[in-house]
DNA sequence: GCGCATTGATGGCTGC
DNA sequence: GCAGCCATCAATGCGC
């Protein structure tokens, strides 16, 4: 598969190991991590709906609540557009 | 790949080709629909920007107009949820 | 929304609201024609899973007849500069 | 932001608002964390992507990992069941 | 076991 | 013309 020539004197081929193994260990930490906070998100759905809160209903009003934050960065964001655009006018 | 044993009368392997060739056609035809509507969508951007319209701006209203009514179903959406929760308490 | 009569020269900042609204209406119905598209596609797939074909197959075969539909074209194009560049127009 | 003191058998449809905040906040805050650190995997691909490296191939490379360790896992696990159904917890 | 929700992969579009 | 960005689509995992 691999067709190595040696076209300077490390071989142009040549991945580096180290290097690459380092990335890959800090991502699959990282994913641990996720992993980790995401589980911990459902304990508190689960404690919650202990709670006779209903999960569903949660789900959603953190879905709006996170609307609206999305909706005024957006906001934010045409506003410097808007400003840009008439600064180049 | 197939291991055809004859189960019915009719084999049981069969492949209905006369329908799946419908099904298929018919998909075919609505993908090409929604490709040419999607060509007019650019001729418009197109046509604008002719004008001396933003195209960049007029992509942040159109995406900030759709956040909104999105919002306005979800919204919708969780008074029916709660209606419900308290339909079941 | 905006009626600007004037548009002098000064008035550098100028947007012409309407015509704007227009091309954002003009974009967001086309945007809903081709989501209804879409959407028309989905309950294809749907009603053929229904009738026991298999979505994934399905999916593989619509993408290789276009690659071919494609390829084609690309051949064909590729034929018409051929005979145009031999004054074969 | 409620502070519901009668909890009695009639208020059937009262929701501890408090209680419920409570929960909600905690979630999003475990959110953000997720969000964070699912930026920080990004960038860190996006590293990697700079330093040469394929991104798609180490997608696949943490995905083999992490199927060895989950099968890993599985075999530990059902070598622990057996071991305890010898009466050898 | 099914449907839903999230997450990862791919292809198209935009800007440099 | 290509790289980065974004939207769409397939796949996996989860909860009911």
């Amino acid at each position: 598969m691999n067709k190595p020539e040696r076209v300077d004197s490390d071989s142009i081929e040549h991945v580096d190991g180290g290097h690459l193994r380092a990335f890959i260990e800090r991502i699959e930490r990282l994913e641990e991590e996720k992993k980790a906070i995401a589980d911990d998100i459902k304990e508190v759905y689960a404690e919650a709906k202990g709670n006779g809160f209903d999960v569903k209903v949660m789900r959603k009003v953190i879905s709006l609540r996170k609307m609206d934050r999305d909706k005024r960065i957006e906001e934010e964001t045409i506003l410097d557009l808007y400003l840009a655009a008439l600064g180049d006018a």
